[in-house]
DNA sequence: TGTACATCAGTGAACGCGCGTTCACTGATGTAC
DNA sequence: TGTACATCAGTGAACGCGCGTTCACTGATGTAC
């Protein structure tokens, strides 16, 4: 039970977010003022600081936040069926979630704003994000296109503890270089088509979104055996 | 034959572009700064106004000149060769030349900075970036996976008149839909993997960024029939 | 229940900073007779 | 070849702006006896 002052706190701390990401919703993160994040909440510039120490504080917070909520996201659809299906429902929820979240989606995987040091442990939260696809592609098989990838992605399995940690963690089983071969492709394709589509580069185009979505996992599938 | 007048001031012009380059690559798009390019040339801050109306006609410019270069880089690679062949060499210089000016390629590709708006030139210019790789796909057959999204495409080059005369112009043989679609494909995968290189979110991965890119483009061939 | 004290959220003034942009000007460069 | 004039690159001062951040303070809220 939380004494009212600290519960105060921890409310006008989640307003604060809220309205900074508003804020990063129209112009990025280099719009993020706090002098405008204060104003907005009726409120003098100063005041910030009794919540967060520094403008980059507040950044790194957000930061990790999004990481988490993806994550989150992502987890949530894990389930049975076919390593097929399961592909499409993962990566459905985080293009959902990206889609429903541009601003953050694009705070995460854009480009970082002049002068700000992305934390070290993003590194970590991003890896949440994409643990989950590591199952769905251990029980596959490499065709004959991805296997000098794979190779090697079985290379830095070896060479780097922290790797192969990551993914005995989401994949006890199966092969881990054919687990990381197929996550990688996961990623670079789900990131194309989202950050074009984010980024508002398909507007006036004549397809669905999920329509991409849906072939590039389906070939990717296709790739990997599943 | 140009005034000496005006060959110094074209020089000049392109010393501030250089310069300008310079600076947004260390902070993007929002670090660009005309007092500081200034004294990078040894001049004083409102003397810039004598090349360029503003900052954001300065970002324009580059911006533009981004597109033209890439542009060129891929219509440099246009050959003779089987369309597998073709279609790698293409994505070859795409990826090439975005490593060599990273900067650049998120100053086209990236998050625009804030209150930026980008000229609407833009679109005509990544259309030229993508043109070459129209025809590669022309003569392909679509997989059961991609049919649909090539559905959508027929739609889109049936309703909007600019977009079928950018496909005539670059492969006037051949499907246009088709042509579309595997030309979508390819822009959304190499931007994917691009931009995360670019954005330096695979340092420290054991795998060199040409395997991703064979592999993409190779598992995209046998998509499209190449 | 009432009083004394500690905590702490928020204020207002101030700091130094760099920004884009304007303006009247100086002085060198180029042009025309 | 020499002189008068026009062009125009660059200067320096100034504008208003918003930024992140500090600091001493006020006044309300919560706590302890």
């Amino acid at each position: 039970m939380s004494s009212p002052r600290q519960r105060y706190r921890d409310q006008v701390r989640a307003e604060i977010k809220e309205a900074a990401l508003a804020q990063i919703g129209q112009g990025g993160a280099a719009a993020l003022s706090l002098n405008a994040v204060a104003k907005q909440l009726g409120v003098t510039g100063p005041a910030i600081y009794k919540y967060f120490g520094s403008r980059d504080d507040l950044l790194t917070e957000l930061i990790l936040d999004g990481f988490d909520h993806v994550a989150a996201a992502v987890r949530a659809a894990v389930g049975e069926g076919t390593p097929r299906a399961r592909l499409h429902a993962l990566a459905g929820a985080f293009h959902g979630w990206a889609l429903a979240h541009p601003h953050v989606y694009q705070l995460l995987a854009g480009t970082p704003s002049p002068g700000y040091q992305a934390p070290p442990e993003s590194v970590q939260r991003a890896r949440e994000v994409l643990g989950p696809f590591l199952p769905v592609f251990a029980g596959g098989r490499c065709g004959p296109a991805a296997e000098t990838l794979r190779e090697e992605m079985r290379r830095w399995v070896e060479e780097v503890p922290a790797v192969a940690e990551w993914v005995r963690a989401f994949a006890p089983d199966g092969d881990p270089a054919t687990a990381l071969t197929g996550t990688i492709m996961v990623w670079s394709r789900l990131h194309g088509l989202t950050s074009l589509e984010v980024q508002g580069q398909f507007a006036g185009m004549g397809h669905r979104s999920a329509t991409l979505l849906t072939v590039e996992m389906e070939t990717l599938a296709d790739t990997m055996g599943l």
